[in-house]
DNA sequence: GGGCGTGTATTT
DNA sequence: AATACACGCCCC
């Protein structure tokens, strides 16, 4: 017998609670970053261990008899490397969350359960030691189990087994048992694609693949180039050259409707490689196969939404990050991060080069571009040859009498297009029918009793709903202030639209295509298939449709009202508002058809339209760079949000002003006055704002642990509060 | 007393 | 976040 070992864990666990938790562990000491299950008050909860000692710590503060034993080391994950949990650890310190929680959110769900992982079956291959001898030992007439066993010749699943034949998995087994077939690894092919999968490239494209062929460690790349300029073959010649290498890489897409597209085109590309999707689309099982698959270093290829960047791959060599100025790399709810910016950070970790490509860049890659942090790589013309970038024609609504929102300049270049036998897509930025129910009596609107916002009506199911908390109701039958039963829809939603225009071409039905109807999975893939299979030639979206999507016959887009963009009180919407035109423009004539872009605006003066209507993206991003240098705004200064919610607006802006109190004693530090935000109501909780800003980001890093330190010890009952690093909106 | 909402202390 | 418990309130 020899003496127990005893281990001293620090565990983070998923709580909003910004400290880990020490357990002890008898037994042989688990490695860093092993998965654990422990006691945690009344419950049993999963966590990561982010330390081991053989004594306990006394800075801990806390006696041995304190403690409470770990139940279990899992070892259905390979335990977290240490890059990944250095990366976690910094996105903790970064943007102010727990480690915890910010290590749930790298990983996959079965792996946040305090259960080990059934699934690990199906990430076993195997293989017949000699295929030719296990056929002789089968009979000539057991057709299925022969098929099985040609199959076996290279690594297979039991997944793929199972498909070969239904009793696959059986006979596996029994050959498992026998010694015919044993685990595997399988092999990944470096035979070259064939040479059809490669389109000739353009001189600005093989320029730039020769700069990124050259970049060795950390490089980060602006890729820079007009919708269709073919900055995907980029990526993949260059994914081409790392996986030549024996590397894996990381290709970030904005959002899951991308991803099949973009996997389709990279299987093709890439038919021996394993390729990985993992986004929040994917069923629970799936997701935590695919990032195991990585972990392990067998999927070379990881195609993923924002939460993918935290995927541990030790074999990295490449990050790519398409479309990186999309407002879906942040994340908006719980751990608040921008996975382009944790892209760059993890590029750096890592010791490899990142490309971030965009037609319309984020204001702060241009800087960094700018600045000559990062290296620009243009790509200046379309990449099909004779393909012309859009006609764009403003067409001002103060001219013009609307007919249900559209001009008749607009109606009849639909009306030609449709003639001609060719697709349109009339564009809007908002779902629903119309946003407004309004009573043209008394000036009632229907509003949101949780939320200080508009209810949208939608017509499909006759409900209203708000757009912000979800709530929902039938819309009444009389204004409930005055009894008038005329309640009219004010405004146009995509639904409204929809309606008007199978009024107006009969013969070509609109098919709309929004977040209401392609919530089912596969809804959106069935109607883009519609789409490219010209069944619908007259299309009705938001901004969903603006995205990434290659439409063959389209050449006509209409924007129906361009302006809620241009006067925002946001000092980047105007930026938005250019990428976004500028990305729905892309969407016509990508291919040999000449594309024309109609906007309706009632301002078409404002000196916004001009350098939209020349494209020119550098001059207006130039542009925008001056201004916020001379208005002292990001990325020239560095912002902090510090939020607060309570069921009363006082009650939230008496504690923040506390805040503003210790963080003027903080050096370099501006802190303005608490004020409600944008939308003050919420979910029936009040909620108010301060902005914090500095010059110097280290002096806003050191004030805000120190805020957080302070604000940890106050007791604030009924007050929520969180700290937004880089705010996305003021 | 029981059945509730609401507020608050605790979690290693 | 999840949980448990201590209040106060109502029931009649």
């Amino acid at each position: 017998m020899h003496a127990a070992v005893v281990s001293y864990l620090q565990v983070a666990l998923d709580v909003p609670l910004q400290r880990t938790f020490d357990y002890l562990w008898a037994g042989p000491a688990p490695t860093v970053g092993s998965r654990v299950v422990v006691p945690f008050g009344k419950q049993t909860l999963a966590g990561v261990v982010v330390a081991v000692s053989a004594e306990l710590d006394p800075a801990r503060g806390l006696t041995v008899a304190q403690l409470k034993a770990s139940q279990a080391v899992l070892d259905d994950m390979p335990p977290l490397p240490a890059d990944i949990l250095a990366l976690c650890k910094f996105c903790s310190d970064y943007y102010a969350w727990p480690l915890g929680q910010v290590i749930a959110a790298a990983l996959p769900g079965a792996l946040r359960q305090p259960q080990p992982w059934q699934g690990g079956q199906a990430l076993q291959f195997w293989q017949a030691l000699d295929v030719t001898a296990l056929l002789g030992q089968l009979s000539p007439r057991a057709h299925k189990q022969r098929a099985v066993a040609e199959a076996l010749a290279v690594p297979r699943s039991i997944e793929q087994v199972r498909a070969v034949a239904h009793d696959g998995g059986r006979w596996l087994k029994e050959w498992i048992a026998a010694g015919w077939v044993v685990e595997a690894v399988p092999q990944a092919d470096t035979a070259p694609p064939q040479a059809s999968a490669h389109p000739d490239l353009t001189a600005c494209q093989a320029s730039a693949v020769a700069r990124l062929n050259a970049a060795q460690g950390y490089q980060p790349f602006l890729l820079y180039g007009v919708t269709g300029s073919g900055k995907t073959e980029v990526y993949l010649r260059e994914i081409e050259a790392r996986l030549a290498h024996g590397g894996q890489v990381l290709v970030l897409v904005p959002e899951i409707n991308l991803t099949p597209q973009l996997e389709a085109r990279f299987r093709l590309r890439f038919p021996h490689e394993h390729i990985v999707a993992l986004h929040s689309g994917l069923a629970d099982g799936e997701r935590t196969r695919n990032w195991l698959l990585a972990a392990q270093g067998r999927a070379r290829i990881v195609l993923g939404t924002r939460l993918a960047v935290f995927t541990p791959l030790p074999h990295l060599a490449l990050i790519v990050v398409d479309e990186e100025h999309d407002q879906s790399y942040r994340q908006q709810e719980g751990f608040r991060y921008s996975a382009r910016d944790v892209a760059v950070y993890r590029a750096r970790q890592a010791q490899v080069p990142i490309v971030l490509g965009s037609a319309t860049p984020a204001i702060e890659s241009w800087r960094n571009m700018r600045e000559g942090r990062y290296t620009l790589l243009t790509l200046g013309q379309r990449a099909v040859t004779g393909a012309k970038p859009p006609q764009m024609t403003l067409i001002s609504t103060q001219q013009q009498r609307l007919f249900d929102g559209l001009t008749q300049t607009a109606i009849n270049t639909l009306r030609d297009c449709l003639d001609a036998g060719q697709q349109a897509l009339v564009f809007i930025n908002r779902r629903g029918y119309s946003p407004v129910l309004a009573c043209h009596e008394c000036g009632w609107i229907a509003s949101c009793k949780r939320c200080d916002a508009r209810l949208v009506l939608h017509r499909e199911d006759r409900r209203l709903r708000c757009h912000h908390c979800g709530w929902e109701s039938p819309p009444p039958a009389q204004c409930p202030d005055c009894g008038n039963a005329d309640l009219q829809p004010l405004g146009f939603g995509t639904q409204r639209l929809e309606e008007t225009l199978t009024g107006l071409f009969p013969d070509t039905p609109p098919l709309r295509i929004d977040r209401d109807n392609t919530r089912r999975k596969g809804s959106l893939d069935a109607m883009l298939q519609q789409v490219h299979a010209g069944e619908a030639r007259l299309l009705v979206g938001t901004q969903m449709l603006a995205k990434g999507h290659d439409f063959a016959g389209l050449s006509l887009v209409v924007v129906v009202n361009a302006d809620a963009g241009l006067f925002s009180t946001d000092f980047r919407a105007q930026e938005r508002l250019f990428a976004q035109l500028l990305q729905v423009a892309g969407r016509a004539g990508r291919a040999g058809l000449p594309g024309r872009v109609l906007i309706q605006t009632r301002y078409h003066d404002d000196p916004f339209y001009p350098q939209l209507m020349s494209g020119d993206y550098a001059a207006f991003a130039d542009r925008v760079l001056q201004e916020r240098k001379a208005n002292d705004l990001p990325p020239y200064s560095a912002w902090a949000m510090l939020r607060a919610e309570s069921k009363t607006l006082m009650r939230a802006v008496t504690y923040l002003r506390e805040a503003v109190q210790l963080l003027r004693t903080q050096p370099g530090i501006h802190a303005g006055a608490p004020i409600p935000a944008l939308m003050m109501r919420k979910a029936n909780q009040e909620r108010a704002q301060v902005l914090v800003s500095s010059s110097s980001r280290p002096a806003l890093q050191s004030a805000m642990r120190f805020l957080m330190g302070e604000l940890l010890q106050k007791k604030a009952p009924g007050v929520r509060w969180y700290i937004d690093i880089d705010p996305s909106e003021a």
